[in-house]
DNA sequence: ATTATAAGTAGACTGTGTCAACATTAAGTG
DNA sequence: CACTTAATGTTGACACAGTCTACTTATAAT
């Protein structure tokens, strides 16, 4: 007889489940398509399970927003400190791996940074925040390498916070000019943003 | 006998009433609390009047976003063309009319710079891009003074607006740094793009 | 005046979030 | 280890939403 893994009454771990399905569910379809029932049965578990783990639905899509961030902020502290690279273009970089992830992730993306789907949770601001300290974290290491010259860390980097910002945002919902070239315009960031760090 | 208007039958302009009910809606509690049938019950007509007018909800929506790009466009022309200013200042005063339309009207503006809540459209995309014309106007203006000196004003344009979009969208969905003072931030983003207006 | 068409209504169906009551299992305690 | 308790999962039920169909009423066109 087949070994066949018996469906157990309780699931092993539903909360992280219930997670990674509605990420994929989101990038696949986006938000507005998500719902706690298809996400149930998605896991194999009935319409309500995930109750035991989330407030409502929005708990659930908060909980998610966290879940980017952290993954977001992961792939800026790699660009951030890969040592075997300078640290110009580690900077240079981390702009490259805030679009891409963007763009790899738009629904995603979207919810992480939208307030209306989302609950005011503690959590989810510092998670946010970490992700902009990798920001800023980087200016540091440029100001002290004399690369860069500003009196305003934060200030400096929340400009740039919301140029990548903007520019993810109307990339992916689809609301730059269409003669726009991106590559073309991301260059042209660069640009104005080494232009603007070097004085 | 007090002369009461008895409810007639149709409407007379249902379809303007119920864009402007969900504009005061959308403001008033977010695009995600709309429903046909408050709005039907708001405007007094009954649940399925709506789709004598619109094909469905997001056709609705899609019809508020292009009204939305219209009073933003229009507010911005009005910044750009009041002659009795001279036009550096105008320019900066159209950047203010950008950010307090977007604070004024938060969930009205995430609407019209969604993409997902909308169906793709043509007359959206030209409503949007009609927005995004004035500020290339403006710069044109402010080339034509020879008050700024730049090869590729499309692509200045859609830098500014990558930072105004950003700006705008980090304020009202929250997500700015909270040691950040807004308007002092606004100031230095001012500056940044006079600078790099001016070489 | 008659007819065609536009505009509005009521009923019904499917899908959805979520509460309450119940079932099953794992964890903790003597 | 037996027993209790808390955690986890299930089913049923309800209210609300979008929207289709068939019907009604008013307006426009001939």
């Amino acid at each position: 007889m087949t070994h066949m893994t018996k469906p157990k009454y309780h699931h092993g771990d539903l909360r992280k489940s219930l997670l990674a399905a509605t990420i994929e569910m989101i990038n696949q379809h986006g938000v507005e398509q998500i719902t706690m029932r298809k996400l149930s049965e998605w896991v194999g578990v009935s319409r309500t399970a995930a109750y035991r783990h989330f407030s409502d639905k929005s708990d659930l899509l908060t909980a998610t927003a966290i879940e980017g961030f952290k993954q977001f902020s992961q792939e800026l502290n790699q660009a951030r400190t890969d040592t075997s690279i300078d640290s110009r273009t580690r900077f240079k970089n981390m702009g490259q791996a805030y679009i891409q992830f963007a763009i790899d992730n738009a629904a995603y993306y979207r919810l992480m940074f939208s307030d209306s789907a989302v609950q005011k949770n503690e959590v989810l601001q510092q998670a946010s925040e970490s992700a902009f300290y990798e920001l800023v974290a980087m200016l540091e290491i440029l100001q002290n390498s004399q690369l860069i010259i500003c009196d305003d860390l934060k200030m400096q980097a929340s400009f740039i916070w919301s140029l990548m910002h903007g520019l993810s945002s109307l990339i992916i919902d689809n609301k730059l000019h269409a003669d726009i070239d991106v590559t073309q315009l991301t260059l042209f960031l660069d640009e104005k943003i080494e232009k603007s760090l070097s004085e």
